[in-house]
DNA sequence: CCGATGCATCGACCGATGTCAATGTGAAGG
DNA sequence: CCTTCACATTGACATCGGTCGATGCATCGG
């Protein structure tokens, strides 16, 4: 949207040819960013190597060595999870988490295309 | 700070042995995170992809495929530049944008560690 | 059943951040 | 010089996002 008036044609002289076209849709790019923003966060990144670290490993462990309140870590995790980057598995009580190598992969890749 | 009461001693029983230590320092996490913060709006995205596209774009042709203001994209690429995703080369009056391989490959790596 | 426990949700606070109009800076060009 | 142009910086505003206390919701033990 937005009808971008894209190059004028006064184009005079100056500097660039302007070939630009789309670069990628803005629903694209917002999806992108969501991820990456999923990890834009010094605790979640903490709290990723714990887990990657730990291979699985509770909530309960999580808030001491995080030294943040329950709801705090709780509330990285869901942002993690809903990233596809965790995956939780609740037994009894507890929730254990664990990484999703593809969706991390995923992640990787798209900084290369 | 906040001396983190650990463990309690009255482990009853509980689900895991916590064998869990230091994550990754609060300061490295912290440089990674605000990498990917970099990454994590939409307009970077494109940004990005729009630099990467053309191979080298100066400012000027940025403004309109991203219908933003110009201190906007300005704001924009002086984070991608800080993050060094992006290296500005001024030429008298405009600035040429192209990608820093080396530090996107940097920044996909860190993401396997 | 009843209390305790692990985790999620809510509400509120506050700092961080995206956005733009206005202005500043520095480099051509006449 | 003075103007024009490309870009950076500033200041103000609105929104987003991290944080925690309080509370809700299940599950387990007795």
């Amino acid at each position: 949207m937005a009808a971008v008036p894209t190059t004028d044609p006064t184009a005079t002289s100056a500097c660039c040819a302007a070939s630009v076209g789309t670069p990628l849709s803005e629903a694209d790019a917002a999806s992108v960013a969501q991820t990456y923003a999923a990890l834009a966060d010094p605790v979640r990144i903490r709290l990723l190597s714990l887990i990657a670290a730990s291979g699985e490993i509770c909530s309960c462990d999580l808030v001491a060595p995080l030294s943040k309140s329950q709801p705090t870590v709780s509330h990285h995790t869901k942002v993690l999870a809903d990233a596809g980057l965790i995956v939780g598995d609740k037994r009894g009580r507890w929730v254990h988490w664990r990484v999703e190598p593809s969706r991390v992969d995923f992640v990787r890749q798209a900084l290369q295309g």
